[in-house]
RNA sequence: GCGGAUAUGGCGGAAUUGGCAGACGCGCCAGAUUUAGGUUCUGGUGUCCAUGACGUGCAGGUUCAAGUCCUGUUAUCCGCACCA
């Protein structure tokens, strides 16, 4: 009988090993490979299986990397600032930096099982003083550049959360983070301008390798159309309203207006007769919450009693209000065509405004129309001039012919909103700004940073949109930088995604105390070139760090704008029936438990073997006896066969070498789940020859305990060793096949009547075609008969003769 | 409503360009060892009226040949959701 796989002993030997001798080491010359998991909020729940598999992937394709010859940066650390640990705070009194340091200690306790080769000299973490010095920098530097302003409105807030949101964070109107409904407080806020980077963001995604779910996600968040403003002037008074349309070639079918109840024209436009009935909506409309507004199907509206005057045909259409129009968008401002749009011809039949068909559909009129016609497509009828036009083109021309006519302009939107950018919360960043009554607002001076986050007495959210700090006399009160006259701090703090939305350029430079990363550093380790984590970010961190990388590009600070070339989207591992794994549905498995029993390695392996990486699985934790076995079956395999002197035959050789064929195609392919299962095949195929032969050669084994050395690292090392080796099979390169060693002289290949299976047979590789289906016809023997009406040969594939 | 993804044995899942459907593993069945069970090893395991036929959500189509291509359709999941 032969020794048995001790996980237990061989995972602690090597673990003490490489910690004292590190594999990752940079000569200075060889090229770097940055592959970066998404760093974790270091909750008190601790890791969970589903936790594992992102670092375990990113682990097997980093230590890949590795072997194959680059310098690995391979780093982790903590996105700390955050609810939780307030809301613990305010709880137990506990002050959450306590608390985040116990759960980071306890985490990483957790994250050191995966094995992972991260290297620790690096970790960041986002609550630390010399950390957010540099979030606050940028900051500043973003303030000085005009893209971080002031500014009064309603904006997201969640009553329960007490903080304002930015419009990412609110998820079919209620709080992303808590659930709650998010509704609307008017306040003073921070914004950062990332509109003014819109057309960046979108182009941008072209040059990606990122996967298309997510690029489409932000192409759609960022929501560009083309259109045109048009200017309708109102009856009988001075002022004009713009309204913006994607549809101008509809201009001569806008048979009235509508305007949102926030529009600053709205109130004004009321006559004697409609002024209570105005005033009455434009209040209902401000009480509504954004749940209730997405939830109101059926329209609303009033109407103004005021006229507007078409300015394309001097047709008098009335204005409305209605809540359907948003205040944000465009101009706030539409003009309505119900004939060609849904949402206006529902508005229009409902109040029994005209509706007039300027587009042609099949070539007609059509009579008593029961829904709108969207499509641009047909001839424009009912358009004076425009009467004869093809839809589609003038729904590109318009816009310039409208501009040409002076009444209005082609314009492009978006729907991305500038980012709200202060929280009423204490667990954050200061925002690093000093309001002057002489100076207005003034950044803390560079110098002066980190403006670090004082002690409270209180985290209670005072819920009045000041944050706990407002509270702190001798924090807030300060002399301006710039005049010295007594001034106030700013009180609210960042969101969390400001430390997040950065972090990746500071784990390759973290000591550094005089910049947020040295130019040398930059160069030589940025970008990014590999992104593992979930798809949750998809819009929200993703669409920030790339928002900031291009920002720091701008002002000179790094030589890149985007910051992750290649972005991978790990699935999410559920409990039973898909349900997502958490504490309070008792459904959360935990790795400990089976770390102990089965090992790292085999826990590791487990977690790929699951299913596509990419796709979301069912935890079951049956399935990992199966790995277990191969790895101990694997184990004995090199042990009994370390010592043997073979020199190997013709199908060891091709054996080997179509092993790490197998797995290297499926490892650059991200396919780890058949990398496990190629791990096993061979295992059985190697198994078998050695029975054959009596024994494996010792190349082979080393090639195949290098290819495991990525995903079983503690296996790879130990057998690696056993097979006499004294440095670590990390250090050596990954194994390379040749084309011409696992060629086959002969294959096996069906042969078929009519596409139906009825033999196979073997032939030589290099057969011509008559030979082929002759020996295919020899099988066949007497089941072939009738008259032949043609013979098919696919070299390697098939034999088919089709009969009558 | 719009957009995207997915659908294959009892289960998780395999299957470059259309070319042996079900690799690999779990589970199950039988046997060997041990014998108290487990572990380990060997063999088997899509369905059925079984020399054959049928089988990749459903209905059609293209083809010598379809899980794969085309048309239509259903279910589930995800994203967006009055953006004019």
């Amino acid at each position: 009988m032969a020794i048995s796989y001790n996980h237990r002993a061989i995972e602690e030997k090597w673990r003490k090993s490489w910690e004292e001798h590190p594999v990752n080491v940079d000569d200075g010359k060889k090229p770097k490979y940055y592959c970066l998991d998404m760093f974790p909020y270091p909750s008190g729940n601790g890791l969970h299986v589903g936790h594992w598999r992102g670092y375990v992937i990113s682990d097997v394709w980093s230590r890949y990397k590795m072997m194959q010859g680059y310098y690995l940066i391979h780093p982790m650390g903590w996105d700390a600032f955050g609810l939780p640990a307030e809301n613990y705070a305010i709880k137990t009194g506990q002050h959450p930096r306590i608390s985040t340091e116990k759960n980071i200690k306890n985490i990483k306790k957790q994250i050191n099982q995966i094995a992972s080769i991260y290297d620790w000299d690096r970790e960041v973490n986002t609550t630390d003083p010399d950390f957010y010095k540099w979030t606050q920098w940028i900051f500043v530097k973003m303030f000085k550049e005009g893209l971080a302003y002031e500014k009064e409105f309603p904006i997201n807030w969640c009553p329960s959360c007490k903080t304002g949101l930015a419009n990412e964070e609110v998820v079919n109107g209620k709080c992303e983070r808590c659930g709650t409904e998010v509704t609307k407080k008017n306040l003073r806020q921070w914004m950062l301008r990332i509109t003014k980077y819109a057309e960046r963001l979108l182009s941008d995604l072209d040059k990606l390798d990122w996967p298309e779910k997510v690029k489409k996600m932000q192409t759609d968040w960022i929501g560009k159309s083309y259109g045109a403003e048009v200017d309708f002037p109102v009856e009988g008074r001075q002022e004009k309203i713009t309204v913006y349309t994607t549809r101008p070639d509809t201009l001569h079918g806008a048979t009235f207006m509508v305007l949102a109840p926030e529009h600053e024209l709205a109130a004004g436009l009321a006559t004697a007769e409609t002024k209570e009935a105005v005033e009455k909506y434009i209040y209902d409309s401000s009480m509504k919450s954004n749940v209730d507004r997405l939830q109101d199907k059926e329209k609303t509206g009033v109407f103004t009693g005021s006229y507007a005057i078409n300015p394309l045909n001097g047709a008098k259409v009335p204005i409305w209000l209605s809540d359907y129009v948003l205040a944000d968008y465009g101009t706030g401002a539409i003009m309505c065509v119900p004939a060609h749009d849904d949402r206006d011809f529902e508005f229009a039949t409902k109040f029994g405004i005209p509706i007039i068909q300027v587009i042609a559909k099949d070539g007609k009129e059509i009579e008593n129309m029961t829904e709108a016609y969207t499509e641009a497509s047909g001839t424009m009828i009912n358009s004076g001039e425009w009467n004869g036009l093809e839809s589609a083109v003038l729904k590109k021309e318009a816009p310039l012919m409208i501009e040409k006519m002076g009444i209005g302009r082609k314009t492009v939107n978006y729907k991305l909103r500038d980012w709200v950018f202060s929280r009423q919360r204490y667990w954050g960043e200061p925002i690093p700004i000093i309001h002057c009554p002489n100076c207005g607002n003034v950044p803390v001076p560079e110098e002066d940073l980190p403006l670090r986050l004082p002690d409270v007495e209180s985290y209670e959210p005072t819920g009045t949109g000041e944050s706990p700090l407002a509270a702190i006399d001798e924090w807030v009160n300060c002399k301006c930088p710039v005049c010295g006259a007594p001034s106030k701090r700013e009180t609210n703090t960042m969101p969390q995604w400001a430390g997040s939305s950065w972090y990746f350029l500071r784990y390759v430079d973290p000591h550094n105390e005089k910049e947020l990363v040295s130019k040398e550093k930059a160069d030589r380790y940025l970008p990014v070139d590999m992104y593992i984590g979930g798809v949750e970010h998809a819009v929200l961190h993703l669409l920030y760090s790339r928002f900031y990388t291009k920002f720091l590009y701008d002002i000179g600070a790094v030589d890149f704008d985007e910051p992750f070339t290649k972005l991978f989207n790990q699935g999410m591992i559920t409990g039973k029936n898909g349900i997502k794994m958490s504490k309070s549905k008792g459904n959360v498995v935990s790795p400990d438990d089976l770390v102990e029993n089965y090992g790292c390695d085999s826990l590791r392996m487990y977690e790929l073997f699951v299913g596509p990486p990419e796709l979301d699985a069912e935890w079951d934790d049956r399935g990992i006896d199966g790995v277990y076995r191969f790895l101990s079956r694997f184990y004995n395999l090199v042990m009994e066969n370390k010592d043997k002197e073979i020199t190997p035959s013709k199908e060891l050789m091709k054996a080997r070498h179509k092993m790490i064929h197998m797995i290297t195609q499926r490892l650059e392919s991200f396919s780890l789940n058949t990398v496990i299962s190629g791990f096993m095949e061979s295992n059985n195929n190697l198994t078998a020859l050695a029975k054959k032969e009596g024994g494996i050669d010792k190349e082979t084994l080393e090639a195949a305990v290098l290819l495991l050395a990525p995903f079983a690292p503690h296996m790879g090392e130990e057998l690696w060793r056993e097979l006499g080796h004294g440095e670590s099979v990390f250090y050596h390169p990954w194994p390379e096949y040749s084309q011409e060693a696992m060629k086959d002289d002969e294959v096996e290949i069906p042969v078929q009547i009519n596409g139906k299976n009825r033999t196979i047979i073997s032939i030589p590789v290099d057969i011509s075609k008559e030979d082929a289906i002759a020996a295919g016809k020899a099988a066949l023997g007497d089941k072939l008969s009738g008259t032949i009406v043609k013979e098919i040969y696919v070299p390697k594939k098939i034999i088919n003769i089709v009969v009558k």
